[in-house]
DNA sequence: CTGAAAGCGCTAACAG
DNA sequence: CTGTTAGCGCTTTCAG
């Protein structure tokens, strides 16, 4: 029988301790100790012993006192605050770092924000309470200076979509602003000249950097956007099928759409279907989705890869972890225009 | 200056203590303990002064450290052993435990199985490792008594989407076979004899259950269904894609397809594209996936509810961490047809 | 090769 | 109201 104390609640057995194993082995606790972590030096009859009593007992080290006392403190734990974990690009990052932890023995935490500043600094507040080894952020506030002690003291912190503000540390970033530049390059060599600009909010960088990719792009080819085809702020597939529904009804409409993410991308889709033109009115969106090669006209994308974000992201992190040194860095991770119709409407201004 | 000894590595600087604090604000531990805490009967002004080092050393206390002597033992971290963090069944049971975890101050940690019994194993020593207070387990083996310990020892367990083998734990569950069975009813009143199965790998519970559904459903009906029409073990796209593809290509094809998981009814799709036959085939799929809405046809299929499940698991726990008590029991959760249109396409045998 | 003593950061259980 | 002592489960350090 193990431990007789701690008979907690109701008719819970408390789980067995290096102390009852070391008891029933017959040995002292530092020999179970050292046969646990598989240090040399234990003589085999009693390594056998102790080895029996782990099985007997079922005895499961407590991983959580062992870092406590252990010098490098390493919990084996780094956390994950993302966007929001049900979305498919959060999701795919969140895999990529769980593959990338996992040849090490390393647990992931993971959060979502929801685009709530004050929710990253709890996540992050809970998460080194918990003291993870590592910070994994796709932020949604405007500053993270509120890190700097936490990097200081030897924590390694990515930023993963979105750049740091105020904190020097690794950055791994879309190259949104050359993506969405090669949209719209893509749409007026297809003839088009009234290119539409469907965005998120505004105060998140990316779709600014996107806004700017657009823009200048534009401007390239001596195209002045007109601004009533320009649309911020759209944030729910509702908002962006009503905007498309708006500009498509109004005078002049745009001969092509540039959707500049996932969920707009998609609601515009919705309002082109039932307004029943979508082989007429071009589109690219920022960001591929699933299925996306399956609809009719297939939808042209700029895709990004939170596969490789989050491989790069967990890397950065290792290596650091590992004590490797550098100076902060940001990583940018191409995107990559994948045409598959929608995005080949041929526009007016051909030739 | 904090504590000046653990000089780690290079120049990373020590994180304050609770003992840190106590000496900058001039009183002992336990003092700086109670204002953490909250507890009550702690002078305002040492109150005060507590709270100003904290400020000042930006001390966060260490939750790992305070869980190990606290009486409960409690991390308020819980774990989740899903399927594949990166599918959107996974990623919707996830966010739906991390939703109500959150009310409580509770972390998740989260792995991916991708159906190897090892992993889960593995993932579940390490969760149990880490001191998880609770288990929310996709099980992929076929037998979890290895578990029996640690329910013993109180930890709550509930089995989500596939039922516990020879562990009596809580269960939440969807109606699988009466959801298949739905699937048939409905292709059967739109004129289909010749229904063809395509399902999972026949290991995974779900995928016989789902099975068992169209078999009994068709025989409701005085149907047999053709051995060629059945195949099992697709667990890709590709290869649900090339069975459809021959099926339709043989003597005497089947006029509706039930696919009875996500992946599988993609595949399909995509078979039927190729082949434009996609508005002459019926087709139902088990389990709803975006953009289900926008294909043409649009795709009807037996939705699963995965934010119900979590939600509905997450409050199994919960009420068990809380100290109720209840023999374990099975949850159903409701799937719903949904007609979008590939469903309704209808066969020889109208009226 | 093995074990005893000390202590990681924190809180329980007392005593004042 | 406040502090002291002990100890959570484990590993470090150091003595045998």
């Amino acid at each position: 029988m193990p431990t007789a104390a701690t008979e907690t609640a109701s008719n819970a057995k408390a789980r067995p301790t290096l102390r009852d194993v070391a008891m029933l082995a017959g040995v002292s606790p530092k020999t179970v100790s050292r046969v646990v972590n598989g240090e040399a030096g234990v003589s085999a009859p009693k390594t056998a012993a102790v080895q029996r009593a782990i099985a007997q007992l079922d005895y499961r080290p407590n991983f959580t006192a062992s870092s406590l006392r252990r010098s490098s403190g390493r919990s084996a734990a780094i956390a994950a605050v993302l966007e929001d974990l049900a979305n498919p690009f959060s999701a795919a990052l969140h895999r990529a770092i769980e593959d990338a932890a996992r040849d090490r023995g390393v647990l992931i935490f993971a959060g979502s924000v929801d685009e709530n500043p004050e929710r990253e600094r709890e996540l992050v507040r809970a998460f080194t309470m918990r003291q993870a080894d590592a910070l994994v952020v796709v932020p949604a506030s405007d500053d993270q200076s509120y890190l700097a002690n936490e990097v200081s003291t030897g924590t390694p912190v990515v930023f993963v979509d979105r750049p740091p503000v105020g904190l020097p540390v690794d950055a791994v970033l879309t190259d949104n602003h050359d993506g969405a530049a090669a949209a719209v390059h893509h749409l007026v060599r297809h003839g088009h000249r009234d290119i539409a600009y469907l965005g998120d909010l505004r105060n998140i960088p990316t779709a600014r950097q996107r806004f700017q990719g657009f823009k200048e792009a534009l401007s390239d080819h001596g195209i002045r956007p007109s601004t009533a085809a320009i649309v911020h702020d759209l944030h729910t597939e509702r908002a962006s099928e009503e905007a498309v529904r708006r500009l498509l009804s109004a005078g002049s409409p745009p001969t092509a759409l540039f959707t500049a993410q996932n969920l707009v991308t998609v609601g515009a889709i919705r309002a082109l279907q039932q307004l029943g033109r979508q082989h007429e009115v071009a589109l690219v969106g920022f960001d591929d989705f699933p299925l996306a090669d399956l609809l009719q006209p297939a939808v042209t994308v700029v895709a990004q890869d939170p596969s490789e974000m989050g491989r790069v992201a967990a890397s950065l992190i290792f290596r650091r972890l590992d004590g490797e040194q550098w100076r902060p860095t940001t990583h940018l991770v191409a995107s990559r225009l994948i045409p598959r119709g929608s995005g080949e409407i041929t526009g007016p201004h051909r030739g």
